[in-house]
DNA sequence: CTAATAGTGTCTATTAGACAGTATGTT
DNA sequence: AACATACTGTCTAATAGACACTATTAG
């Protein structure tokens, strides 16, 4: 048992809090949604698209460069606290799906200061937000192509596009440690995305392709009320991949119910509207 | 394109960091590893148990209360790096497979100031750890009770013992949104162990349960050579609950390799050594 | 009729759980 | 011989991948 000089009182009274190094810390969220492309031919549906939503810097550093929401938490809020506000801000939703990602902590990431960031991610279905986007802020639709180097390396290249603007850039996944599945992202070519950005929106990807394996997470992105079609091209669009139909509704049956709608006037056999089983 | 008044030379200059919220950041760190409990029988296999390291504090707040190794990061240092110094301080292990597991934000987890912390958590083979821990160091062999409570809640009692002492606390585990499979923690009854850190073993012991079900993380547990019965024993004591041999030795197959090793003396059928197939 | 999606059924290969049964050391 | 673990083999149920095939609409 250690001996102390004085009460536990005193000795919060007298701690100094510059004593030890202090910094700054934000956060960042990936707002990720879904696009639907149209289509040219009326009967076949319209592709859909992963999308981000990004803000436009209009201030050093990294001005007119694309970054992800986010800023700095105030002293008397907790992360997700900060996260909800800045989502409240730009989507006006929320009792949304929010997860903590990953925290960035490279000590040149912003040239202004030691920053440290808690990144967030959140799925959202973007029509239910009512309001006019801000003048500086856009979704951008995400197609990515990867190509294995050797075992432990793959390059993404991503590329985002919105009505006015391409932007592409690409990152290399490593393999960290053969024992644990953690990778490492290094940004190879970037050119418009601000900060690690291009890094936090990889990582998000990755681990939403992860995460919809086994959990539900997707549904948040969907309407109320949609087609199995309309689900699996959710799911393809994430997962960057082709599935195959009766195997896709085999698997997802049990997390949905059949409503008595029906979806009609495709050009095809009218579909079955589903709601999400919670 | 926004119009600004200087170049970004002057805006950097110009940049005062204190305009903003300053907090103070930590890393704790989880270090897991395996007691062999020696047996009363002397054909039986002794026992294993998760332990876990702890570090009683000697100064306030929570004097002598137990803690996770941790501390300030500098500023001139990223997570990571600040965790590795911290890791060769407490066991003098370098190089090993450390992982970042969450980023603890509550604005009264210390009450000294606002701290964040980082946690991150690492398996070890404590026998590799040749110089003697520090006094207020200290291995506890984890028990945990589990107690399902209703479909989004279960209660985790946790058994911490080590030669001398025998500390008990419960965290209650709550499913945070159906989708997601992300939990809050909650701590019901602690007496013993300081700030948050109840909550953080409790969120390293459910990360790793899971990551042991699709990554090889456990070999970092393990010596070089091992049986596979001290294989399923480890995979055991860190699920919680008893395997059926025939299936873990037919799961386990394609990671390890056979030796010509045999450990033998046991009072019953040698067996053979096995390592680790990286 | 046609193009396109909606939806069903089935064959096969792989995997997970349960468990019966044999092998072989030490005391 | 007895005990305790080491190790093998097998039956079954559940699951995932591939794919053939039928149903139904707008134009």
């Amino acid at each position: 048992m250690s001996k102390t000089p004085f009460s536990e009182e005193e000795f919060l009274k007298k701690y100094n809090k510059y004593d030890y190094d202090l910094l700054s810390v934000t956060t960042d969220i990936i707002i990720f949604s879904i696009s639907h492309l149209n289509s040219d031919n009326y009967r076949k549906l319209g592709e859909k698209k992963c999308s981000v939503l990004l803000v436009k810097r209009n201030t050093y550093p990294y001005i007119n460069k694309w970054c992800l929401p986010g800023g700095f938490i105030h002293i008397n809020e907790d992360l997700e606290t900060a996260t909800k506000r800045i989502l409240l801000d730009e989507t006006n939703l929320k009792n949304i799906y929010l997860e903590q990602l990953y925290t960035f902590s490279s000590i040149d990431r912003d040239p202004r200061m030691r920053v440290l960031s808690s990144a967030y991610m959140t799925l959202i279905n973007k029509d239910m937000i009512k309001e006019k986007l801000s003048d500086n802020t856009s979704w951008f639709n995400i197609t990515i192509k990867e190509t294995t180097k050797n075992s432990s390396e793959t390059l993404l290249t991503f590329y985002l596009e919105n009505d006015k603007e391409n932007i592409e850039f690409s990152v290399m996944k490593i393999l960290k440690e053969k024992t644990s599945n953690i990778y490492d992202y290094k940004v190879v070519k970037n050119e418009n995305i601000a900060f690690d950005h291009a890094i936090v929106i990889a990582t998000g990807l990755d681990r939403i392709k992860n995460k919809i394996e086994y959990t539900d997470i997707l549904f948040n992105i969907m309407p109320k009320y949609f087609t199995l079609g309309q689900l699996q091209q959710v799911y393809e669009a994430i997962l960057n991949k082709p599935l195959l139909s009766p195997d896709f509704r085999r698997t997802i049956k049990n997390k949905v119910e059949k409503t008595n709608k029906v979806q009609k006037g495709s050009g095809h056999r009218p579909s079955v509207l589903y709601k999400y089983k919670g």
